[in-house]
DNA sequence: TGTACATCAGTGAACGCGCGTTCACTGATGTAC
DNA sequence: TGTACATCAGTGAACGCGCGTTCACTGATGTAC
């Protein structure tokens, strides 16, 4: 049955959360396109009417995570206080809502679309942010800093979710997170 | 046919490094069972004579990569002396030779064999190993600096991957290479 | 040392399951009059 | 405003391919005598 054009657009704007949140959960491969149609409400068979493939969707969920439309609240954050957040607990146990490069960068690095393109992107914008609020007296100095703050944080979350033993992983975001507040 | 003893663990270890290199460059999804035998010389079939799953592989080649039978050299480098290598373009292009939490971190969370186990006591070795070289006048300083470290080695090679821009990955690498040297 | 035979690692065809993708059909939407 | 009909988003069965895994068979190894 037809839908009307809001529903069209509601429907998209689930599948695109829906996959955004599995794939970050379970991986590119770990998800099926049934299985995110059906966490969006629908069936399968809907999908190719809004996606090309599932190589276009995960695209596309990677642009709607990394650039969405409405603004973000944590822009404008210093670095210090981005990584409080970006280093807790919360995060590290919820990667469904939390940073893609954390929990799909070694997979992107292998995919072919404009994945890549698209965290390039997001990955200027976050160091040009940083730049701003890292320690350091000179550009250059800064920049540094926040290039290699932003680098711990992504590689301190990765490990502190590969670490078996839960009092290496909290050491891991604890120290890390330390270690950013000079 | 079959073949002598020597014969045997030669064709074993011939696997586990097809494996080890293969699983680096394409993911673990990327690789089937078959193109792992044919780099190995072998044909599909005879892979249940060594391994009894895919998964089990996957398990004993991570073992095989981080608890190798011989000596590293590199077990005594100072973490600055580490990081030249680790930070190398060199080591960003051939990720089949290189570090696995780089190129397979994110997708080892979502595993559930012993892959998780042995990455876990790797990352305990390894800062323990960076421990005793890392800036820092008491014990906590040096092992969080350790571990801030690490991270940032880690994520650093990982979005120095993901980045499109060569300019900007050389950067990453560059800059956080300086930052480990302080 | 030489011979006969049991063992068993490797071969390659086959199986079966799951997944991405397609498509004929349905029925609500929204437009033309 | 009301009615008739064309459109088209969603449904669910079906397709076909690839992959992990199995298995009957082969023939070299290595042991027993």
């Amino acid at each position: 049955m037809k839908v009307s054009k809001e529903q069209v657009a509601d429907n998209r704007q689930r599948i695109l959360e829906a996959a955004a949140r599995l794939f970050r959960e379970r991986g590119f491969e770990g998800v099926t396109v049934a299985q995110i149609m059906a966490a969006a409400s629908l069936t399968h068979g809907a999908f190719y009417g809004h996606f090309s493939s599932k190589e276009d969707l995960i695209t596309q969920s990677f642009a709607h995570v990394l650039f969405p439309e409405v603004e973000q609240p944590d822009a404008g954050k210093s670095m210090a206080d981005y990584a409080a957040g970006y280093l807790s607990a919360q995060h590290r146990d919820e990667p469904g809502n939390g940073c893609l490069f954390s929990t799909l960068g070694t997979e992107a690095v292998r995919t072919s679309g404009g994945v890549r393109g698209t965290m390039t992107q997001a990955l200027k914008r976050q160091i040009e942010a940083f730049s701003q609020s890292a320690p350091g007296d000179t550009t250059q100095e800064r920049r540094r800093a926040a290039i290699a703050g932003w680098s711990a944080m992504v590689g301190a979350l990765m490990l502190a979710r590969i670490a078996d033993d839960p009092a290496l992983s909290d050491e891991i975001l604890t120290e890390t997170k330390a270690s950013l507040r000079r």
